[in-house]
RNA sequence: GCCGAAGUGGCGGAAUUGGUAGACGCGCUGGAUUCAAAAUCCAGUUCUUGCAAGAGAGUGCGGGUUCGAUUCCCGCCUUCGGUACCA
């Protein structure tokens, strides 16, 4: 009888929940290892194929260091807050809470269906007000500190108080807002409490501020830079547009150092951190001041990256916001400029990026004094400049910048070449630094490292400019005008925000009648009612976002019931951090930055031990689905649809008839996934089933066509399909090629489908997720199980095992050790096969080769290894043993097959004992027999002999 | 445009420091079993050529280093992912 998947999986389900098994205690003398996963939002859809698979190779990794002799902390929660509970709230009036309980409910389940280790004593969820306590916390902690630069850390706002107290901020380093006034001790002295307060908000981590913000009016509420995509918000689709409103924002900038820095010490792959360090974007320039030509104490300053071509400039840019804006226009100019800045702040996002290649800008009139040279040069705006990046204005050196360049040459204005090895720049800006300077005064003739020096003395000299380091990053806005998130727990007592005492945290989230904004516009927290501290000041109305909860999680695993903090110093302690993490990569700007930047401040204060909370990251990729699409023509026949086979559709969108794409259920689909996918005719009646609107709908199939019940062949042929269009793409309803994991695990087992998925190929790459090939892992499973049963008899022996027998054991053992460290588990699985293979080919049944087999395949196939382990006679209570010792011994051949070269090629191959030296090869390989016939007369020039590899003749 | 990653049979993919390219699996072909089918088992399967033994070509393209290159170097091409008026 073969294996019973279904059966004895769901025996040890139940006996490892009955014992507790993989419960992790704090308290133990083994090495600690950590292996994390990004947890799941709950969503209503529930799991597809694709969400399980970073787990499985997680679960796979957690327990093989279990065998391997540590103390595994390999947890699972939720990250429970979000908007789609929030929006079907709003649909059906059923509190977030509830839908979000229910979808963990469906979550568990399939999750416990795959057989995982997890400690599930220590979920968490970050939507319970004893965990959301702890966000709060945080939050107020940042409130109440202040980034000090000269000592690069994070320090009490009580230190700050002092300093201004004593010296006002002159010569303060610390992270604050731009326009942050000079102050004198006195003048802060001078200030009453609620100034000081006020002042302080250009210090603290997090702080409100008017600033411009993505506001998606159809969501209702703001959304942060990486929630738009192409100017429309990533969930949903709608239009965003920049909006001037008061928002809670995190000081993320003041970490922007540390956080490049921090990525030199963690293994994570390339190019997340490159995407990290992109993101946070550092640049190396200079500031640079330009008098106005009409005002000499006025001075627009710029950022640039290229001091060196400061002579190239041949007009100034500003942002339309720009605050000089005003002060440069003439009287002439007046009116061009205010329809330019009225035209440009009516243009929405969307617009604006749909339309970069379109050169915009007016004149202002004024003027400004290059100060290298003293030129005059134009001064423009145009919204290409952006007011929220650098100074908000441009130094324009068209023969070095496209930009500069199209907008120059739009506007007829002077294009002069600064580099001798510049060409073509009246077609298009030359970028590089080759060459020697021309047209630039004092460095004519220079190379770019030999002006450099020159310019930066020159600047400094005349206090003209400074050498400054400009970030993309911007600070995090982290309020959301919603009601499903935790709220922030601060009060406003007049225009001054205040913290909730810490001891009446958590601040938890009211109830409300709807979960809409109030009529007058305020978040859906404005409907709770006798919410307000000591019934006498508003709390704050937002909410966090929903990073907040994910930034500090994974510590809260580490002692999940802890009520006086986070989690305790002594767990902390001992965990440390997470020593494995796994999850994708689209968290890459969002998560994965926030989250190190929470740690990095979590650090500062001495709550944790590490700077960086995640030593290693995996990115485990998407598994994709197929997409089966039907050709249907967009203007409808006779008053019917009509659909039409993929080819014939090329064909006729040559002559310019437009079609559409229907996608259409995979299962009603032959061959999908191939380039000759095909519905045949009984496929279009259920089609038609199934979507009736095209009832009458005709299918042109090339050899005949099809409508309403009747094929009518224009050929003799009797049967006919329409092929299809198939896509790689989106697992996803909308395209109803979703597989569920549960129906996988019905059919083939829960340890058929972790060793399926993780034979798909390399774990972090994408690929489309194919049932029909599942079937070689189920063949495999089942013959493993032969080794152990046949027709329900137990086979195993004591016999002593042969040197061959133990020569695959330890094959095995080699190559899945040195695959499972470098996470290779799709090599693994095929080790596992190789063995299998080899054993029933030699009819192996012997505990001394089994049981270390077994032990070796428990991470991957967990319950048949269980199972067996208990039948070999083993307390299942104690998990497993410790993972094989690989003794190489074994693997050492008597004779050792060397393939013989003849220059480079080889033609033959010769068994030579293992201990041949390689003075033994040299000596024996001329007289070879089965190289005298590639001789052809020729000597032998050279012998190259690798021992134990190959042998390589030179002839000529 | 910029940044990053990757190109190997019909397909997913192996080949850890340069050493018999294509492990393992799917698919396909043939056979066994069966009244038949499914399932299972056995054999074959990079391409060209040949009845066969064999011969030749072959890891995106073009060069280079080497006795020997999927692997190292130079120059291109293509695909995927990220990002974009960031000065």
């Amino acid at each position: 009888m073969d294996y019973q998947a279904r059966e004895i999986e769901q025996k040890w389900r139940k006996e490892w929940e009955e014992r507790g098994t993989y419960r992790v205690s704090n308290d133990d003398s083994r090495p600690k290892y950590y292996v994390l996963d990004m947890f799941p939002y709950p969503s209503g859809a529930g799991l597809h194929v694709g969400h399980p698979l970073g787990y499985i190779a997680s679960d796979i990794y957690a327990r093989y260091k279990r065998l391997r002799g540590f103390n595994v902390l390999h947890p699972m929660g939720y990250d429970s807050f979000g908007l789609p509970a929030e929006q079907y709230a709003i649909q059906t009036g059923i509190h977030p809470a509830v839908a979000t309980e229910e979808n963990i409910g469906r979550y568990r389940s399939q999750l416990e269906n795959l057989g995982f280790s997890f400690d599930w004593s220590r979920e968490v969820r970050t939507s319970d007000p004893e965990f959301y306590r702890w966000t709060q916390w945080i939050f107020q902690q940042l409130f109440k500190h202040y980034f000090d630069q000269d000592a690069g850390i994070a320090k009490p706002i009580a230190e700050l108080e002092a300093r201004l107290a004593e010296s006002g901020n002159a010569g303060l380093h610390a992270a604050a807002e731009d326009d942050t006034p000079q102050i004198t001790a006195e003048e802060w002295n001078a200030m009453d409490e609620r100034e000081q307060q006020l002042f302080l908000l250009n210090y603290r981590l997090t702080f409100p501020e008017e600033s411009y913000v993505n506001w998606c009016s159809a969501l209702g509420t703001v959304l942060s830079n990486d929630e738009v995509k192409d100017g429309v918000s990533e969930r949903g689709g709608y239009p965003v547009e920049r909006k001037l409103m008061a928002q809670w924002s995190m000081r993320i900038t003041a970490y922007a150092d540390r956080l490049i820095d921090g990525l030199e010490e963690i293994d994570w792959p390339v190019s997340l951190k490159e995407q990290q360090r992109n993101w946070i974007g550092r640049s190396q320039g200079a500031s640079v001041r330009f008098a106005l030509q009409e005002d000499a104490d006025t001075a627009i300053e710029v950022f640039t990256t290229r001091v060196d071509t400061i002579f190239g400039a041949t007009f100034m840019v500003l942002a339309p916001e720009h605050d000089l804006v005003d002060q440069i226009t003439t009287a002439e100019q007046r009116a061009a400029i205010d329809e330019y800045r009225t035209w440009a702040a009516s243009r929405s996002e969307v617009e604006r990026m749909a339309e970069v290649k379109k050169v915009t800008g007016a004149f202002t009139g004024g003027y400004c004094i290059n100060p290298f040279n003293g030129a005059a040069i134009p001064i423009y705006i145009a919204d290409y400049v952006l007011a929220g990046y650098g100074t908000g204005a441009v130094m324009a050196v068209p023969s070095g910048d496209q930009r500069d360049w199209n907008f120059a040459t739009h506007f007829d204005l002077p294009i002069i070449p600064i580099l001798d090895a510049q060409e073509n720049i009246a077609e298009a800006a030359d970028p590089t630094k080759e060459g020697k300077y021309i047209n630039s005064g004092f460095i004519n003739g220079l190379t770019y490292d030999e002006a450099l020096p020159k310019l930066i003395a020159f600047s400094e000299e005349k206090g003209i400019g400074k050498g400054k380091v400009q970030y993309r990053l911007r600070n995090a806005v982290f309020s959301r005008q919603r009601y499903w998130g935790e709220p922030v727990p601060a009060y406003w007592e007049g225009d001054v925000p205040r913290l909730v005492p810490e001891d009446e945290l958590p601040l938890v989230l009211p109830a409300v009648d709807k979960y809409l904004p109030t009529e007058t516009g305020e978040p859906p927290l404005g409907r709770a009612e006798d919410w307000k501290y000591k019934g006498k000041y508003d709390y704050e109305l937002s909410t966090m976002p929903g990073w907040a909860g994910s930034s500090w999680y994974w510590y809260r695993y580490m002692d999940p019931k802890n009520e006086e903090r986070f989690a305790s110093a002594d767990a902390v302690d001992y965990w440390q951090g997470v020593d494995l993490y796994v999850g994708g990569s689209e968290h890459a700007v969002g998560h994965l930055l926030y989250s190190r930047f929470w740690n990095h401040f979590m650090h500062d204060l001495g709550l944790v031990p590490n700077r960086e909370y995640a030593k290693k990251l995996i990115n485990q990729g998407m598994i994709q689905g197929v997409i089966e699409f039907l050709k249907m023509q967009k203007e409808k026949v006779d008053g019917n649809s009509r659909f039409v086979c993929a080819d014939i559709a090329k064909e006729e969108e040559a002559q310019g008839v437009e079609f559409a794409q229907i996608p259409i259920h995979v299962d009603y689909v032959q061959d999908y996934g191939t380039d000759k996918s095909y519905v045949n005719l009984d496929s279009i009646k259920k089609f038609l089933d199934w979507r009736p609107e095209y009832k009458n709908a005709i299918f042109d199939c090339g050899n005949g066509t099809y409508q309403s019940g009747v094929f009518t062949p224009n050929t003799d042929a009797q049967e006919s399909h329409l092929v299809t269009v198939s896509e790689v793409g989106k697992m996803s309803k909308r395209y109803y090629n979703v597989v569920n994991p549960d129906d996988v695990v019905a059919r083939y087992g829960a340890d058929c489908f972790r060793m399926f998925e993780m034979f798909l190929g390399p774990i972090e790459q994408a690929k489309p997720w194919n049932t029909t090939s599942i079937s070689g892992t189920s063949r495999f499973l089942n013959n493993f199980w032969r080794l152990f049963f046949r027709d329900g008899k137990w086979l195993v022996t004591e016999e002593e095992p042969t040197k061959d027998e133990m020569k695959v054991l330890h094959t095995a053992i080699k190559k899945v050790s040195d695959d499972v460290e470098r996470f290779a588990f799709n090599t693994c699985v095929s080790a596992f096969m190789v063995a299998t293979n080899d054993l029933n080919k030699m009819k192996c049944h012997k505990r001394a080769i089994l049981e270390p087999l077994l032990v070796l395949m428990a991470p991957f196939a967990v319950h048949m290894t269980e199972e067996l382990w208990a039948k070999m006679g083993h307390d299942t209570s104690v998990h497993h043993a410790d993972w094989p010792a690989l003794e190489e011994k074994w693997l050492v051949e008597e004779n050792v097959t060397y393939p013989i070269a003849i220059n480079g090629k080889t033609r033959a191959t010769v068994d030579f004992p293992a201990d041949s030296s390689k003075a033994d090869l040299e000596a024996a390989a001329p007289d070879l027999a089965e190289i005298q016939k590639y001789l052809d007369g020729k000597t032998i020039r050279k012998i190259i002999v690798v021992p134990g590899r190959m042998i390589n003749i030179v002839v000529g």
